[in-house]
DNA sequence: CCTTGACTTCAAGTTGACTTGAGGCCGGAC
DNA sequence: GTCCGGCCTCAAGTCAACTTGAAGTCAAGG
């Protein structure tokens, strides 16, 4: 059995076919066709599949892992040595979104029994002092924790 | 100055006023009218606001926000007491959220260099070991950590 | 031959938290 | 009186990552 249906790439990696497809259609992964037009994939679309989800739980678009994807050359699938060098970015991003969430477990702590929720001053409705900087960036932040801060009055 | 246009609000609190009507609308706040029909918010909203944020980006949908604030005797601005209770709530959402990222972290750093990526050994595309159990529950994982394993095939 | 099941395409629907747009009212300044 | 900014309502659009549905094709089995 050399290349896979997508019934069975569907069963084995967990995925709907129709993000496959859907998948296919973004340009994560590829796949030959039979004569009468059905996809058929090669085994390493698991090892691909696999990859991709792995970006999505670091927080990563698809568009992003599309990119990071072709930025392998040949659109290999990654190697050890490629997975050593993307993985550091994304352990990196791990880190700040950790880093966020424990500033705003503490900034929870902190506020027990205070009632504050100064809206300025309080880091539970202001969690945006982590790695804020300008404003603009901070793209790496996962959804949850994009909330933006009031302008600069007092609450 | 003892009732506020909807515009103040938004400006003080930093939410854009179309947000602020989809919040009464949702039933996340009150506000009272002018003749003319136009709201009239009580200072005591630019608090709730606050809540409602800090609620956000604990992870908490707007139906669950808007169920924590309604449990509130006469839907009453959160007190220090009521806010002590909710925020033990809150704080062991942030513990598990924090815990699944770290073990997500954890994962990927003994993955630097191997490349595995199996589908159902490597943790990184694989998280749900974190407070797994069932599978139907796990409610409180953030969005990006949600994605689940395989079956149970080799990869 | 005909059915069955797995596959195909393409368009449209889903969810959550809003935003945007059209069309209109209201009150104060000129 | 009329002009403007700020407000109103209601319907529809946005975004991401898919899912669902309709209508059709293909290969194998009875």
């Amino acid at each position: 059995m050399e290349l896979l249906t997508i019934g069975q790439v569907a069963e084995r990696s967990g995925m709907a076919a129709s993000a496959l497809r859907y998948y296919e259609a973004q340009g994560l992964i590829t796949a030959s066709r039979t004569a009468g037009g059905a996809r058929r994939f090669p085994r390493s679309v698991l090892r691909r599949l696999a990859f991709i989800r792995a970006a999505q739980n670091v927080g990563l678009a698809l568009p992003e892992i599309r990119e990071a994807l072709a930025a392998l050359p040949d659109g290999r699938t990654p190697s050890a040595r490629d997975w050593a060098r993307l993985s550091e970015a994304w352990r990196a991003r791990l880190d700040e979104q950790i880093a966020a969430l424990v500033q705003l477990r503490d900034g929870l702590s902190s506020c027990i029994g205070c009632g504050c929720l100064s809206l300025t001053r309080c880091r539970l409705s202001n969690p945006a002092d982590v790695a804020a900087g300008e404003g603009a960036g901070a793209r790496w932040l996962s959804p949850a924790l994009r909330r933006v801060p009031p302008a600069s009055n007092a609450g």
